[in-house]
DNA sequence: CGTCGTGCCGGGATTTTTTCCCGATCTGGT
DNA sequence: ACCAGATCGGGAAAAAATCCCGGCACGACG
């Protein structure tokens, strides 16, 4: 009768991906019933499996894991993804539910949380619960909410590592106009230089390290 | 008889943690003794537990894995540490290695892998294995090879987010120096600005960063 | 409709940083 | 003695960043 929820685990470090496994078995009702190592993968492999859940690791390699729920959601908008992230901002948080994902849970939660959640998303519940989440320093919070959405764009691409020149090509604006963003991007989020503004950027979770990855 | 392995398990994550003891309990001869969140606590369960292997993620907040086992180490030192990393790049098994590690496994292994290594450190053997490691693009461990001790110092206080300023001052240096180190590293590890640098920097193991705050 | 606020875009002038080239010293190796 | 390379910093020019400014567009509100 009840019949088990059926999962697809995405995450790219098999190891853990197994360790996952084990643990959602572990709990009855629950069944693994594919696993993807990367975003292109998940959605082929949600095509083809229909799972009830998508367990979506947030930081992967080239396709992040929000981008793969995106597209999973464009494919099959009925999908329900939990995201599941190392990060403990609330700003995360915010990002994976806007983007249409079910729910929310830091890897720092215990492994019934996991189970708990998953069961909630089958229900098509939302779920989004963190331990010790935090909200972002207050005044980050602030900082973040004060950017606009031009400044925004510098900042990722400024993150990125590309130069002035090759951003205001890139946007339609002169480079002296990057540099005017810029300034403006380092007083709002108080840091000293560049670096520390995108330091500053990857806490909160305005841009995720797919290069290289600050793990 | 053959008792089992006694494993520590140390990693920030709860829920991976979890993960990971059910996937080495499951495998017979190992118990998973003890748990820790982080360095402070390994160190402790360690001189407390006295396991067989230390199962150490390399990536944790605040103290590093490689410096919470250097930390064990210089406490007990016959205590075998199995380094668990994400990282595919050959300079970060050496860089645990001479820490002293008995094993480096990436979190991109099968489990069984995992287990494997557990045994084979357990026994006293050294443990390195990884399926698709990158021996480092071979012009950046060259790159790498290439630094000097005084630019690699420089390098790590940059990738830090310190001003120039502030790293002459530590180091005894001009600023006018530390430019021009910085420039030499620029090259050294062909990056096009200091952004760049870092990134570089992260990818080769030379940096370790996790989050920095320098808030 | 006018006006106010705000985001957007860049010029001007100045200061700081970065680059590239140079020379100095000190060391270790041959 | 000699060389090679690391270390340290000056000088000049280029690039970047900062701060301040004005203009333009658009939506809100009286």
């Amino acid at each position: 009768m009840e019949q088990s929820i059926n999962v697809l685990l995405v995450d790219d470090h098999a190891v853990v991906r197994e360790g996952y496994r084990r643990l959602l078995e572990w709990s009855s009702g629950i069944s693994v019933i594919g696993e993807a190592a990367n975003g292109a993968d998940a959605v082929r492999l949600n095509q083809q499996l229909k799972p009830d859940v998508i367990v979506m690791d947030m930081a992967m390699p080239g396709v992040s894991g929000l981008d793969a729920m995106r597209r999973i959601l464009a494919h099959s908008p009925s999908s329900r993804v939990l995201i599941f992230s190392m990060h403990e901002e609330a700003i995360f948080a915010q990002r994976a539910l806007d983007g249409g994902a079910y729910g929310y849970v830091t890897k720092s939660s215990a492994g019934e949380v996991l189970v708990e959640a998953v069961r909630a998303v089958a229900r098509g519940e939302q779920f989004v619960r963190y331990p010790s989440m935090l909200p972002a320093t207050p005044e980050q919070q602030l900082a973040l909410e004060q950017l606009s959405a031009r400044e925004l764009e510098v900042l990722q691409l400024l993150a990125q590592g590309y130069a002035l020149e090759q951003i205001g090509e890139r946007l339609g604006l002169t480079a002296k106009t990057v540099a005017n963003y810029q300034s403006l991007i380092r007083q709002k989020l108080k840091a000293e230089n560049a670096l520390q503004v995108v330091q500053a950027a990857r806490r909160l979770g305005i841009v995720f390290g797919v290069t290289t990855q600050t793990a």
